[in-house]
DNA sequence: GTAGGGTTAG
């Protein structure tokens, strides 16, 4: 009685305490349980059904098969398979329905098919688990042709369950041909208004990477917008790369009164706010999943988007903590917490991490390896990279392309172009980024000739099309070689492929132009790019102006950029410093500090710090330097760090200023002993005053090898 | 008895 009106719990408590079980208890039990969504009770209970001796009946086996293919226990259904077969169940079609639909479910086609083929009469629910089965693994050609055989050989009607796993076919295989054909054929039936189905339809066209049909899908044509139909539409724009929409539709989902999300919402659109590193609606996000008591130690998917929410917003700290509180892992968990710590420029914990996960019993996959290759290129440690490339080797890693990929520009990184062009030419398979990956890693070593030389190769290669970051690499390579003439070349030769100058070209162009004093050209095409221009081609635009001299013209623009809608970032304030920095504004570089802080909330990183450094040391105004550094000590704003004595110590050089630069050298050889550089700087800094019995002393000093070698990174045993 | 939505990289 209690299990039906679904007080679960409570008649879990009169069973567990009946003296007396017979088949009917355990049998309404079971039914309870099932019927609520508790498998693994279901487990329980029929295993001391079992055990007492009880024989189940047709309801109950039916439930425990059921259980077993949610919980992906496998092992057990095939148990219960083997239980079916002696106690004479098998004639029982829904139960061998149940069987096919386990072994589906967990991906095992074969079984669930040998047990389709032998049965003696089929109905339209085994055609449908079939067919489901065949869609849930991208299968829609098999799909299809069970689908054509079921009507043309049984002569069964499809019902909408059968529709619903022929458009899951069209949407995990991707075919949006046959997904736009089967919604027309829905249309046609009128079968768009089953609530279900018009849902499938929004899921099909989301995976298909139109979320434009989805979305008008979602707004017409639903009867209900179910929780589901919110989910799937959030995924598609989250997958697709459109987070500012998937981030919109789910704030106005949290306006809705009739729907609430659910854990799937939120691990659909935590990612999109980690585009944004948006920390603060992350852990607004992470409130409400504590408030409303999502299980988080359980659910992985939900923890894993957490962990890599939190090292894209670089708040390592709470990634770690999230993955520590966890039960369960898989693979992505790891993964993600890898690559959090590469994010962070911690990668010896990733390093550490990877070696932890070797002794789990998760086995890296070929995600893991591309970020422990991250993580060495990260750390410097050319050895440590290559025992992993062994490693890599060893277990048939090579043969993922993208695996290669990461290998490649880890040696590029360590500047073995040697190694690098070897692995590219030995590659069985490549893709665009293989090819980008090499052009993009001989114009970082200086190699641009190499790498217009292989962009030529690949444009005789008719299977991988120039993109985006094929563009940027070519520019930067011509305009090395070419200056000025090569970014007006390349711009020309852009144009001529068809390229429609999306904002990441444009962006590399104006910058190239700027960059190589091309400033008319590169303003230009800043004006021309009008709507596509995004907050990055306001930072370009800014700094092209400083390197040119046009200081007060890149302070002008941080006015326009905010009437543009576009709010000024760190990096928009490390342009506009040195743009004061090179053009002697020392007043409004002074001024835009402040503002930064005080209007726009950004706290001055070391870059800021030295950089304004710089602006005073260009200036001659080197004691004013020295005033802001204490004020940042004062304030604690800036810790006390090498990089900063650093900048101080070099713009006493150039000052000839031998007060403070001793001052700033004495600082640095208590923080930094082992810097060779800014020895170097203070030995040329008393040169430069002729002191020459200082600077010897000096270089004596770095010679005499008091400087200890900085120790390499540990190596690693796999 | 079959039944729609989720995480990690390049």
């Amino acid at each position: 009685m209690y299990s039906k009106i679904g007080r679960i719990r409570d008649a879990a408590l009169v069973f567990e305490e009946m003296p007396m079980r017979d088949a009917i208890s355990y049998n309404t039990m079971i039914n309870g349980f099932g019927s609520n969504g508790f498998y693994e009770e279901v487990m329980m209970v029929f295993g001391q059904m079992l055990k007492s001796g009880f024989l189940p009946n047709m309801e109950s086996v039916s439930l425990a098969i059921m259980a077993c293919g949610e919980l992906g226990c496998i092992s057990t259904g095939i148990l219960i398979h083997r239980f079916v077969i002696q106690n004479g169940f098998y004639s029982d079609i829904a139960i061998v329905n149940s069987l096919i639909s386990m072994y589906v479910k967990a991906g095992r086609l074969e079984i669930g098919r040998q047990i389709f083929y032998d049965m003696q009469k089929r109905d339209l629910v085994s055609w449908n688990s079939m067919i489901t089965g065949y869609a849930r693994n991208g299968d829609w050609f098999e799909a299809v042709d069970l689908f054509l055989t079921m009507q043309k050989v049984e002569s069964f009607t499809p019902s909408p369950v059968t529709f619903l796993g022929l458009v899951l076919a069209c949407g995990q295989a991707r075919n949006l041909y046959m997904g736009e054909s089967i919604h027309g054929l829905l249309i046609h039936m009128g079968l768009l208004s089953d609530f279900r189905l018009g849902t499938s339809i929004v899921d099909m066209y989301s995976k298909c990477g139109r979320v434009d049909c989805a979305r008008r899908i979602f707004d017409t044509d639903l009867s209900e917008r179910s929780l589901v139909s919110w989910n799937s539409l959030i995924a598609g724009y989250s997958q697709n790369g459109y987070d500012y929409n998937a981030v919109l539709l789910f704030e106005q989902m949290l306006l809705e009164a009739n729907v609430k999300p659910d854990s799937i919402t939120i691990a659909n659109v935590i990612p999109a706010y980690a585009t944004f590193a948006d920390l603060k609606s992350v852990s607004a996000v992470h409130a409400i999943v504590i408030k409303r008591g999502f299980e988080l130690e359980s659910d992985t998917v939900l923890v894993t988007a957490m962990v890599d929410a939190y090292g894209k917003c670089l708040d390592i700290e709470s990634a770690t903590s999230m993955f520590a509180s966890m039960q369960k892992f898989n693979v992505a968990t790891w993964n993600a917490m890898i690559s959090g710590y590469n994010l962070n420029k911690q990668a010896d914990r990733g390093i550490s991490r990877f070696l932890e996960m070797l002794h789990s019993e998760v086995l890296p996959d070929s995600i893991t390896m591309v970020m422990v290759f991250q993580s060495c290129s990260e750390l410097g440690s050319l050895k440590q990279g290559s025992m992993l490339h062994g490693h890599s080797l060893s277990r048939g890693f090579d043969s993922h392309i993208t695996v290669g990929n990461a290998i490649i520009d880890m040696y590029f990184r360590f500047g073995c172009l040697n190694t690098s062009e070897v692995l590219f030419n030995v590659m069985p398979s490549k893709n665009v980024i293989t090819w980008n990956t090499m052009l993009c890693g001989y114009v970082k070593n200086g190699q641009s000739a190499l790498a217009l030389k292989l962009f030529h190769q690949m444009q005789l290669d008719s299977h991988h099309k120039v993109d985006p970051v094929t563009m940027i690499s070519i520019i930067q390579a011509s305009t090395t070689i070419t200056a000025g003439p090569g970014a007006e070349m390349t711009h020309g030769f852009a144009l001529k492929l068809g390229f429609d100058l999306g904002t990441m070209v444009g962006n590399s162009l104006v910058d190239a132009y700027a960059k190589n004093g091309l400033i008319v050209n590169a303003r230009s095409l800043f004006e021309q790019m009008g709507r596509s221009r995004d907050q990055s081609s306001w930072n370009v635009m800014i700094a092209g102006c400083g390197v040119n001299g046009q200081g007060k013209e890149a302070c002008s623009l941080l006015f326009l950029m905010e009437e543009d809608g576009f709010k000024p970032n760190p990096i928009t304030f490390i342009s506009l410093l040195s743009s004061c920095s090179h053009s002697g504004l020392v007043k409004e570089g002074r001024r835009f500090f402040d503002l930064m802080v005080t209007k726009y909330g950004i706290l001055p990183s070391l870059e800021h710090w030295t950089c304004i450094i710089d602006m005073f040391g260009r200036a001659g105004r080197l004691e004013e330097a020295y005033q802001l550094i204490e004020y940042g000590f004062h304030s604690n704003l800036l810790s006390d760090c090498d990089a900063i004595w650093g900048a101080l110590l070099s713009a006493c050089r150039e000052n000839m200023n031998i007060e403070l630069g001793t001052l700033a050298a004495e600082r640095l050889s208590r923080l930094a002993p082992q810097n060779c550089g800014y020895y170097t700087l203070l030995s040329n800094l008393y040169a430069s005053v002729n002191r020459w019995d200082e600077a010897e002393k000096v270089r004596r000093v770095f010679e005499n090898g008091k400087l200890v070698k900085k120790p390499g990174v540990s190596m690693v045993m796999i």
